[in-house]
DNA sequence: ATATTTTAGTTGCCTATGCAACTAATTTAA
DNA sequence: TTAAATTAGTTGCATAGGCAACTAAAATAT
């Protein structure tokens, strides 16, 4: 088949969408590999929150990075296997859990850090700043239309 | 967390286009479901290009939707226990099995066809076309930067 | 003509995710 | 104050995806 018969294809939304964020994640987790780190998007995804927010709740977690309660679970798992973070209940809702880095995970954020940025470097390449504003309000447009 | 902080995190690129992406799938699958119909979004992103392409291989499909062959495999392997298509060796290389629509598959096709359509609807609300057409090329741009 | 390499597709294994059911703690209502 | 309802987090189950190893067939090289 040819190349462009396959790119029609490719002009469908949908596609676009899912392939743009494939090829971002597997760029930031190579990236990542190259610098001799070990730390997937999943849990890079949470680790910002946490260093950010200090000491969120799980379910806050789950809020920020629009996934639900099991899977935080299971990230926050990974990561304490890791000693990156402890769990540590709330003093006074006990039912809650607020999730802490501990130095190595402070360590690892910072050191992740550099390479975020450069992979959002390479996605954006030389796409002008006014596109990639538009390009945002259309995503959150699109979110805003289907979460009513 | 108040609603504000939460959404400074999604306006990270990778958050917004994951979530994005995800909110359009779950809404496909949602009307199909509505609609009594019964087909997986990953089954759908097959069915279309062998409907257009008439009798594609696996490995074409492969190409076309941006998945490994295992991948390819198993959802014809799910679609012909729904008796929706069947693979025919190639008459000339019979490394190449090419995988055609059977009449229900077709029906089917037929079926889902304006919900796609629906859907897409729901997606673009309001945005204007030409918002949608730099959306689009900033996507396309950001495929292109991270595939050279 | 035969041996090597390449290609198409399949299977197995591991990991990730979503949903539902569960536990423990807190809030609300009677 | 006690019972019912809600909330935070965990566990189990079923399913999907990626990667590597495999089989079968075809192309290529000697």
């Amino acid at each position: 088949m040819t190349k462009e018969a396959s790119l029609k294809f490719h002009m469908n939304l949908g596609m676009l969408i899912r392939s743009a964020h494939d090829a971002m994640t597997q760029k930031f987790v190579q990236n990542v590999y190259d610098s001799g780190l070990n730390i997937s998007m999943d849990q890079w995804m949470i680790l910002g929150p946490i260093w950010q927010l200090e000491s969120p709740s799980q379910k806050d977690l789950g809020e920020i990075c629009l996934r639900d309660k099991p899977t935080i679970t299971r990230i926050i798992d990974s990561l304490e296997d890791k000693s990156l973070v402890v769990r540590v209940s709330d003093q006074i809702d006990h039912r809650i859990k607020r999730v802490i880095l501990t130095n190595a995970g402070k360590q690892l954020f910072y050191d992740v850090l550099p390479i975020m940025e450069k992979t959002r470097e390479e996605v954006r390449g030389e796409i002008p700043e006014d596109e990639i504003e538009i390009f945002k309000k259309v995503l959150s447009k699109i979110i805003k239309n289907l979460n009513p």
